[in-house]
DNA sequence: TGTTTTTTTTGATCTGTATCAAAAGTAAAT
DNA sequence: ATTTACTTTTGATACAGATCAAAAAAAACA
């Protein structure tokens, strides 16, 4: 508990109320290794913190999973377009191993929104999160595999050291043989 | 001026208070055709919506402009990691055609986020926008250059009919001339 | 209205990465 | 320990789209 409020912490202060009220609102939960938090088609109800294990955001691509990316300890994330619109999700969330996790529901958000400190945390790591994906994303269209792979293994060493080789190409988008080529130099 | 207002009120309902603190920080500006709203190496100090005309975002690489994206009337737009984080812009904003526009400094934006209610809305925007970019970012990921230019005519016709070819490529991720063969059907 | 500049088209060739297939290596389970 | 299942590597071939070059078309300018 504690862990996701310092994460916010980092972003405001917060007073006395707004810390009760996450305390009060700040739900721990486990998934067990390949335990689904969210399936294609379903409402996504929650924005998680992961405090150990990882979790892959991924989707279904004329019958083969697509990765989008891998989250490990002290990040938050959620499905975006269903948690934010609260519409049916296009992707899954699935731990890849066991995995401790903080949650806050669609209906508490609300409620802890309405906290000025909290809003502006939620702007604000939003604002953050876009810039990330917004950089990143302009950076890798004009990679060749080559160098997305030099890039993420700066960037993010865990997701190189942690992940199965099929899922590090699936994010750079790439096939798995090709980037077993690049590991062999 | 009133544009700018009801597109805001398309995401939360504004008192008398946060109205005038609009009204009083909302300032009008125009751009000729080709002119500069941002350069690279600038800190992007304003958050702009388009009246008429339109603003392209691009930035260098190897010599080269890359598209990121064109922006028409009745749209918000900025620099994003530039704007939110106050870091030196690695993109350029330019008008492609005579563009009159209504624009929000940083500063001002701080002061107006204080208001709950423009902190919502802020809030909401940022949080659409995201979504919609991690939906289109996904679908475009696995099309083919054919797929996408259709995915493209689909969801923004003002785009096709407005960009030139080069820009539309670009955008899309593909050479013009691929672009030029596409069209020839 | 003709002239210059910019944009788009067309043709020929090249290349990075995908795909298919199968072997080798590693981990999980009985 | 052996079997079974999963993951990674290696090899051969194919192709979508890049690049280079230059002509044609359209727009801007004088």
């Amino acid at each position: 508990m504690e862990n996701l409020i310092n994460f916010i912490r980092q972003y405001t202060r917060l007073d006395k109320e707004a810390e009760e009220a996450l305390i009060e609102y700040i739900e721990p939960g486990s998934y067990s290794k390949n335990g689904y938090l969210l399936q294609e088609g379903q409402i996504c109800s929650r924005v998680w913190f992961i405090q150990t294990g990882s979790v892959r955001k991924f989707y279904l691509h004329e019958g083969k999973e697509i990765t989008v990316w891998i989250h490990f300890e002290n990040e938050m994330f959620t499905s975006l377009s269903s948690y934010f619109q609260q519409q049916p999700s296009d992707e899954y969330l699935q731990a890849c191993e066991d995995t401790a996790l903080l949650s806050i529901s669609y209906t508490n958000s609300l409620k802890l929104n309405s906290y000025p400190q909290i809003g502006k945390f939620s702007r604000l790591h939003l604002e953050e999160q876009f810039s990330i994906i917004d950089k990143i994303s302009k950076k890798f269209s004009q990679m060749s595999a080559l160098e997305k792979y030099k890039a993420l293994a700066e960037m993010t060493p865990t997701l190189i050291k942690r992940a199965k080789l099929g899922h590090i190409a699936s994010i750079m988008g790439v096939s798995q043989e090709t980037l077993s080529r690049i590991r062999a130099k």
